[in-house]
DNA sequence: GCATTTATTTGCGTATACATTAAAGAATGC
DNA sequence: GCATTCTTTAATGTATACGCAAATAAATGC
């Protein structure tokens, strides 16, 4: 690991992997300010790499370089979750539609259906941060059924904006049984073929997740993340 | 406007600015490599700003670094079309759809009009650089005015990607009359406050046009632009 | 000749230096 | 004491230097 680390990634991909790590993670909180010389010495390295990498953090939305300011981590307002739950909303179902129609054998389906098998076994175990995990790798492996590389990218890019809402709102919620159904149901379509019935059935999925994530964040008063 | 240039922008800014306008207009050809030094002579510069506006560039799927091959301008194949245009498709009725949730005054829907009128006119005068103008207008008007500033980000994005593509088929298609009367139905349907209507038509517009595209691509084997 | 090894070149990744300029702090006048 | 100007500080934007590794060319062995 620390070979791949020092032999194969160049700083400036170390930089964005660790960077993005402690974003998510919540050790460079959100609306805070980080010179550049600061991040670089963190991270061991000169402030050229540090730069390259806070530009391409900066393209996917997770911070901001302002000049003599710093760089500063994006917080998410509950406004910012709507955008983002509204793309994720369309761009995931079609990505289900899609798969519904690419006629999926059972093997490739495998990932899939596992990860609900997780969510299951977690939510029996009252794990939610193993369901958190499942249900992530859910979206991520239906996207990519899906088979649009852009796509892929979008999303990924909107899930890193919303990590931190979601690792906050997950011990807020209410236990997620009625989405785990809505996964099987969606899963059912893909692997019949019905492509129309995959993508209805994950967008109303979507609209409900996100009605509800916004309703918590906005009764607890959650304005940034 | 030289001032501006020199004052207002750094380096790495105008680097930016200049390469995609060099992209777009295919001063830089699709396919073909270039090194960060001749990029950096080129726009009179040293390579420091010059690769922190490719890193930009890249992430916004213009161009690819390739180490010791230089920056690459990446082509757009038909497939890649299609990625793009299913996007564009989701988006732009989502955008289509807050819009006409919003109801917006004539005042605020004036520009939209606008585009269509003279969408109208380059059409009688069989204008076609003006016709494509006022449409990529109409675009993304439609999508500001669904007021979500991450679809707006993306769709322009896309826009960026296939507008070499754009570029070359405008001369080869049939002449835009349906495109017209699809825009004015989207957009009595946004001013008129109805929402899934405007949704819909948009979308069947978009599925029409990329059929159209892509049809044209093929068809004269216009596999990469 | 052809394959394989050894030089050589060259472009990139990164550190570093430095000028610029915005912001903070000090000093001055009122 | 407050506003205003001047100083100072310090973070950035950019140029530059340089080592390293990859690609190319040359040389060697067979």
């Amino acid at each position: 690991m620390k070979d791949q680390d020092a032999k194969t990634l160049s700083n400036t991909q170390r930089a964005v992997r660790d960077l993005r790590q402690m974003i998510l993670s919540g050790e460079l909180a959100a609306g805070t300010d980080h010179l550049e010389s600061e991040l670089a010495e963190t991270l061991g390295m000169s402030r050229t790499p540090i730069r390259e990498a806070a530009l391409m953090l900066e393209s996917k939305g997770l911070l901001e370089m302002r000049p003599r300011k710093g760089v500063r981590i994006l917080p998410v307002s509950s406004d910012d979750m709507r955008e983002i739950y509204d793309i994720l909303t369309e761009l995931e179902s079609l990505a289900a539609q899609r798969a519904a129609e690419a006629s999926y054998s059972e093997d490739e389906l495998a990932v899939l259906a596992g990860s609900i098998a997780k969510m299951d076994q977690a939510i029996e175990a009252e794990d939610l941060e193993a369901w958190a995990e499942a249900d992530e790798l859910f979206h991520q492996e239906l996207v990519r059924l899906g088979g649009n590389k852009r796509v892929e990218a979008i999303v990924a890019m909107m899930s890193d904006q919303v990590s931190r809402a979601r690792a906050t709102t997950l011990f807020i919620r209410p236990l997620p049984v009625k989405s785990n159904e809505d996964h099987r149901v969606v899963f059912q379509a893909i692997s019949e073929g019905q492509p129309d019935i995959a993508r209805e059935r994950h967008r109303e999925h979507r609209l409900q997740a996100m009605a509800m994530l916004c309703g918590i964040l906005e009764k607890h008063r959650l304005n940034s993340l």
